[in-house]
DNA sequence: GTAACGCTGTGAATTATTTCACGGAACATA
DNA sequence: TATGTTCCGTGAAATAATTCACAGCGTTAC
C-alpha cells in the first residue's frame, strides 16, 4: 500500500497545477523548482518534495517540463472521467458557489443543486438545476455524484451531511459553521469563514502591535 | 516577549468560543475538556493545551466555567473596541459574504464595500454601503478599518491587496485564487475554494478506493 | 474527617512537516 | 572531450504540532 499522502501536499499540488497552467499559457516550456516555489510562496525544497509523490522528474539543466508536470499532476489528482458534485443550499452563498464553479473545470462539475425552499425547485442557476430535498438521493445516484458541498445554515448541516453520506458520498466541502460528525471513511473539509475572519482580525492586530514595538 | 501563538491555536480558540456560546445558551455552567474536545473533534489534551495560552484554569472536579472561558477567549481574541472590515469586490461572492457577516458580530463589522463597477456605487447591500474604488483610501481611514476582504477576480487581487496595504491594513482574507505577494508584516489568509474542492474530490476518491480494498 | 475519584496542567515523547545540504547528473562552453 | 555550472533528488536534521501520561488537587460520598 502506498503511504498516505497528506492533505497539505494535495493542496499544494493543486496550487502548482494552477501556476503551471498560467505558465503554459505564457508559453513557458520549462520551469525550475525555485520558480514554482516563489510563485507558490513556498521553498524550492518543498516543491521538489511535493513533486516526488508524482514520480515526476526534472532535468538539472532545464528544470521541469511544464506540460509534463501538468500531465503528471492531472493524472494524480483527477479522476479519469471526472467527478460530479452536488450542492445543497441555494442561498446567497450557494448561488455564489454556483457562479464561481460554473464552467471552471471539466473534471469537477456541479451537476445538481438542492434546496428545502420549494420556490427554488426547477430553477436553473448558473447552468445548474435546482431540486427539492426529496429528489436528493435519486438525483445523486443518477448522476453518480461523489462530492457534496454543504451551504446551508448551521443547524441543518449535520442532518444534510448524514443524508449525503447515506447516498454514498465520501467527500464533503462544508461551509456551515459547525463541526460535522461523520464516519472515518468520509473526508470533510471545513471552510469556516467566521473562524477565518476572526483569525485575520487577530493577526492583523498582532502585526499592528509588533510594529509599534520597533 | 510572548512566544508567538500559532494560527492553528487561534483558529481552535475561535471554535471553542462558538461551542461555548452554544453551551451557554443551553444553560451549561461547566464543561470538561473532553466535552469541548468531542464537540470540536480534537483530543482533550489539545483543548487543555490551547486553553493554556489564555492562562485560564479549570477545576478538576467541575471542569471549566463556561462563562469564564467565554470571557477569557473574548479578552484574548477580540479587540476591546472591535475592528472594522472592508470588503472589496461586490460580485456574487462579495454579496454572499455581506449577507453572511451582516449583524453576525459586534466586534467585527463590515463597514464598507468597494467595487470597480460604478453601478454598484451608492447602493446599500445587506446594510453595507458600496463605494467606488476611488473612495477606498479615504473611507478606510475614516472608519479606521484594519481588515480587508478580497472578493475580486484573480487578476485584480494583487493590485487591490497592495492598495489596501498602502492604506495601513495589516490583515487580509483573500478569496481570489492567487497567492498574494505582501510584506512580512501583513497576514494573509487564503480561502481557496478551487483547491479545497479539488482536495475533497481527491480524498473522496481515496476513501472510495480504500473501501474496495476491504 | 478521610478516602476515592476523575479531572486539570504540563513536561516529555511522539509524530508530522519542513528545511538543510550534498552527491550526482545534464547541459553549455571551449 | 574536458570542465564548470546549476539544479534535481533525497537522506538526514530541524522544527512544529500533537499526544501521552502522570503528579496533584478539588469535590463528593461516606
Amino acid at each position: 500500500m502506498n503511504k498516505a499522502i497528506s492533505d497539505k501536499v494535495i493542496g499544494r499540488l493543486g496550487q502548482y497545477r494552477r501556476l503551471l497552467g498560467r505558465l503554459a499559457e505564457e508559453g513557458a516550456r520549462f520551469v525550475f523548482s525555485h520558480d514554482l516555489a516563489s510563485m507558490a510562496r513556498v521553498t524550492a525544497a518543498q516543491v521538489r518534495r511535493d513533486l516526488m509523490v508524482l514520480g515526476a522528474s526534472g532535468n538539472p539543466a532545464k528544470g521541469y517540463s511544464v506540460s509534463g508536470l501538468l500531465e503528471d499532476i492531472e493524472a494524480f489528482l483527477d479522476a479519469p472521467d471526472g467527478q460530479n458534485v452536488a450542492l445543497v443550499g441555494v442561498g446567497n452563498l450557494g448561488r455564489a458557489l454556483l457562479a464561481f464553479f460554473a464552467g471552471r473545470s471539466t473534471k469537477l462539475r456541479i451537476v445538481a443543486a438542492f434546496d428545502a425552499n420549494p420556490e427554488k425547485t426547477g430553477r436553473v442557476i448558473h447552468g445548474c438545476r435546482c431540486y427539492g430535498m426529496d429528489a436528493l438521493e435519486a438525483e445523486i445516484q443518477r448522476e453518480a455524484v461523489t462530492v457534496g458541498v454543504i451551504a446551508v445554515p448551521a443547524d441543518a448541516a449535520q442532518e444534510i451531511a448524514e443524508h449525503l453520506i447515506e447516498t454514498g458520498i465520501r467527500g464533503l466541502l462544508n461551509f456551515a459553521p459547525v463541526r460535522l460528525s461523520v464516519p472515518a471513511n468520509v473526508y470533510v473539509e471545513d471552510i469556516d469563514m467566521t473562524v477565518s475572519m476572526e483569525r485575520v482580525a487577530y493577526m492583523a492586530r498582532q502585526n499592528a502591535v509588533s510594529l509599534e514595538k520597533l
